[in-house]
DNA sequence: AACATCCTCCAAAGCGCTTTGGCTGACCCG
DNA sequence: CGGGTCAGCCAAAGCGCTTTGGAGGATGTT
């Protein structure tokens, strides 16, 4: 059944017909109602790819997914899929994916852009003078950033955590406690996320005259393996710390290993801080010491972009807006005061 | 840059561009090279919506994801995505997500359909008697189901792991080393693969005379707090079994938990194969003894998912072929002789 | 020399929708 | 009562591609 079909059906014009579907005011309401209820009555729904073919709009957003040997998609990822997918179910709106190798990203952004694909699309992960950002500003493309990038000399639409407020506050809640050997195991450094995780844990030494050096600051992708290596390192040390800041709950897992091989207690010689995406496999509360956390849904993220970028789409969204969100701070048995 | 301009560019009709750059025979030699060139040259590509109009195809594949919130998306998939996406950006396919409430899962793959979004779809987690792989063997979707559906009286293409093969050899080298009393701490047995699981290691117990008896046969979503009430229901029992199948890693890590809360030693105590779906993040290495695992790489699967699914498009294979790929088991220090 | 055959290429008709640019008749106003 | 306004509807022109149904020559056949 297509319009033409239903338009005979209804001795209308197919003009007629398609402005009462999308809501044209010029078009009688009693009409507008007899065409929607045999538009109901016989299944129709208008042809997508004619549709896109007429307006050049695609009904989707996209995403552009960097694949390949030496990339390792992050877990996360799933986490806010479910929440995009929340939202968008609702709208019957769709993802498109496109997979690229890391060093043809630009190449196919442009693809999409040129080939009108998606009329939207979302960039996560991004980094200082993210280069994503700059060419989607320069193709015209609407785009909502999950995170923020940094020295950009342009507004853009984002949405972030506070990320550095979690970690000054977490770092000065250990320091409160007495800390003042706090080490911190971040995530890669090309990202701005672990850029203003450590720039909040370094205000908060400063506020109390302290440093950040680069033994107790270290910066790896976030997989248990490195959580392990890192905090082995850190810990071995004479002077070792008596507190860590971990980016991730799957470089915790490495952490409490590591402290599990030197025989130390949590919290009794260490305490210990984590970021919580809120994953629902594994929880805080699954360590040795329930963890103390920084916590901020990764779900509710992805819903929220969705529903960002929808605005975008119907055009009720237009400046380039941020929005960042602040993050709970969870007391939790894995911090204790310093040893006297 | 369209067709029309090219081919005014070229003093050539839109016919005979199209063919030339699509192949056709009825075009010389000479004239598709220059066409190709000057495609080439000027950058053109041809517009996918139109040609989805013209042609019906939309060269995608689509995936119709359920997400709500009781719906928790599998790590899994992310693991997979990479390995679709290693071979899909090759071929510059893209990927289509429609997410849907998983009651309404029915009617999104009609709307697929009927809307002409994807050329194929792929299911994943598929149960015994899987609607929905009926639904689109009527529909007439090419698709290709990752896992296998069972009791259906029809085949269809797939790509499975030879659960049960795994679960099997697991089961018959515990016994080997001594175990009688081996449980299962299992994935959700809605879905195939773990009735698969659980069928491999009865066949292996059956083969001594044993039983899995249902104290001993845990079924579970696969998290690690799940994997740590199974645990700790298992090893607090009297007759507490020697050793433990577990179907995820994530499982895997609270049963490590459960074992150290009840001072246990692995694999003193209790012996533990796992099985692997081999995550970067979280490796067989970072347990307390090195895990035995049933290994099988989700991302290669996903691979040649999208090879498959490639072929089908391009009309290379059409049979409804299953495969299954052997799973590797590889013995590591997480298992041990039973004691005297 | 007349006719059949290829080989190349082309004009034009879709694919199903949106949108431009009217047209018609009812209603209002001076 | 003639002209203007406006609500409501329509025909037709795209959007950019594929595909059908030839057409025109060159070549080969008898």
């Amino acid at each position: 059944m297509n319009l033409k079909q239903l338009s005979q059906m209804l001795a209308l014009s197919q003009t007629t017909v398609s402005r009462a579907l999308n809501g044209y005011p010029e078009v009688n309401e009693e009409t507008r109602r007899r065409v929607f209820d045999a538009a109901k009555r016989h299944g129709y729904r208008p042809n997508p790819s004619a549709r896109r073919l007429a307006t050049g709009k695609a009904g989707m957003i996209g995403y552009v997914m960097a694949t390949g040997s030496s990339v390792d998609i992050d877990p996360h990822f799933v986490e806010f899929l479910s929440g995009l997918g929340d939202y968008a179910r609702t709208h019957e709106l769709d993802l498109a994916l496109s997979p690229t190798a890391l060093e043809d990203e630009e190449t196919t952004y442009r693809r999409v852009v040129a080939n009108k694909q998606v009329d939207a699309v979302y960039v996560s992960a991004p980094r200082p003078r993210d280069r994503r950002i700059n060419l989607l500003q320069q193709l015209g493309l609407p785009f909502l950033v999950h995170g923020r990038s940094e020295g950009l000399d342009f507004d853009y639409p984002y949405l972030d955590i506070d990320n550095e407020g979690a970690f000054h506050d977490a770092a000065r809640l250990l320091m409160q406690l007495g800390h003042r050997r706090i080490a911190l195991i971040n995530g890669d450094v090309a990202q701005t996320f672990a850029v203003h995780r450590e720039r909040g844990a370094r205000r908060a030494l400063a506020a109390a005259g302290l440093d950040l050096p680069p033994a107790l600051n270290h910066s790896v992708a976030m997989t248990e393996e490195n959580g392990y290596r890192s905090a082995r390192a850190l810990l071995e040390r004479p002077d070792r710390p008596t507190a860590i800041l971990c980016s991730s709950m799957m470089m915790a897992l490495g952490v409490v290993r590591a402290m599990r091989d030197l025989s130390l207690d949590l919290p009794g010689d260490v305490s210990l801080v984590v970021h919580d995406d809120v994953f629902h496999y594994l929880k805080p509360e699954s360590f040795p010491a329930p963890l103390t956390t920084t916590r901020s849904s990764i779900r509710a993220a992805g819903q929220r972009i969705a529903e960002r970028l929808a605005a975008r789409l119907s055009g009720l969204e237009s400046e380039p807006r941020g929005e960042v969100w602040p993050v709970d701070l969870v007391v939790r048995g894995s911090i204790a005061g310093v040893r006297a």
